[in-house]
DNA sequence: CCCTGATTCGC
DNA sequence: GCGAATCAGG
């Protein structure tokens, strides 16, 4: 499999990003993990938190395999890294808090009726003020690059999942117009509307229940 | 053992 | 340039 750009482009992001050599290689389908990081370093892309690289912890005797099993020590040790390290966070400014508490204002009366969303399959959430939102994890915001090929133009790629679009799959990771939904999620949900009506289904009296519709994965195309 | 990333080196 | 083999730490 080769290196297209946009193989390269989506190694890059996802190595940024903190994923796993092994996730990645995953997801781009066709490599090994070994070629991802070898790609990855051949590219310039840098150490995350790796387990094994903090500092040097003794003289590390190289590896001498195949060839020369005998040979006077070579100083291979490559030079130390240059001061390009320094990772440009965008500073804006803010850990801007996605805008969904701002929808959630402190109501201190109870005057509005218990909200209960139901959603296609008959599962219910909470109301906006039945539960603090989880927000904790809010990730810091992030620049993503614009779309580098015109057919993923109207794709919602990975990188475009955030917490209020739908991101049920479509089609398959590693086929080459695989994306996700991209619709607003229902609240509360990962998915939209439609899509949590695929994703929960309602245990419905026994007799009255259908075959479930395929689920994402492992099961039958969908779509 | 599993995992991780780093490195080397034949191709 | 690529990546399997290998290393070393968790």
């Amino acid at each position: 499999m080769a290196w297209t750009d946009e193989r390269i482009d989506q190694l890059k992001n996802l190595w940024e990003k903190g994923l796993t050599a092994s996730q990645i290689a995953e997801e781009l389908g066709g490599v090994s993990r070994n070629a991802v990081i070898g790609k990855a370093h051949r590219l310039g892309l840098k150490s995350r938190p790796s387990p094994v690289k903090s500092g040097d912890s003794k003289k590390k005797a190289a590896a001498v395999k195949k060839a020369a099993p005998k040979a006077p020590p070579k100083p291979k040790m490559m030079a130390a890294e240059a001061p390009a390290a320094a990772a440009p966070r965008p500073k804006t400014s803010t850990t801007s808090i996605p805008s969904s508490i701002a929808s959630a204002p402190a109501q201190p009366s109870s005057d509005l009726p218990k909200v209960v969303s139901i959603g296609p399959g008959g599962f219910m959430r909470q109301g906006p003020g039945d539960q603090q939102a989880p927000i904790p994890p809010a990730p810091p915001r992030r620049l993503v690059p614009a779309k580098p090929s015109p057919e993923m133009a109207d794709k919602t790629s990975l990188l475009d999942l955030n917490e209020r679009i739908c991101r049920w799959p479509i089609n398959h990771p590693g086929e080459a117009d695989f994306h996700f939904c991209g619709e607003a999620v229902n609240p509360g949900f990962p998915y939209c509307v439609e899509h949590c009506g695929r994703a929960y289904q309602a245990q419905l009296p026994r007799g009255v229940r259908r075959p479930p519709p395929p689920m994402p994965f492992g099961g039958p195309r969908v779509r």
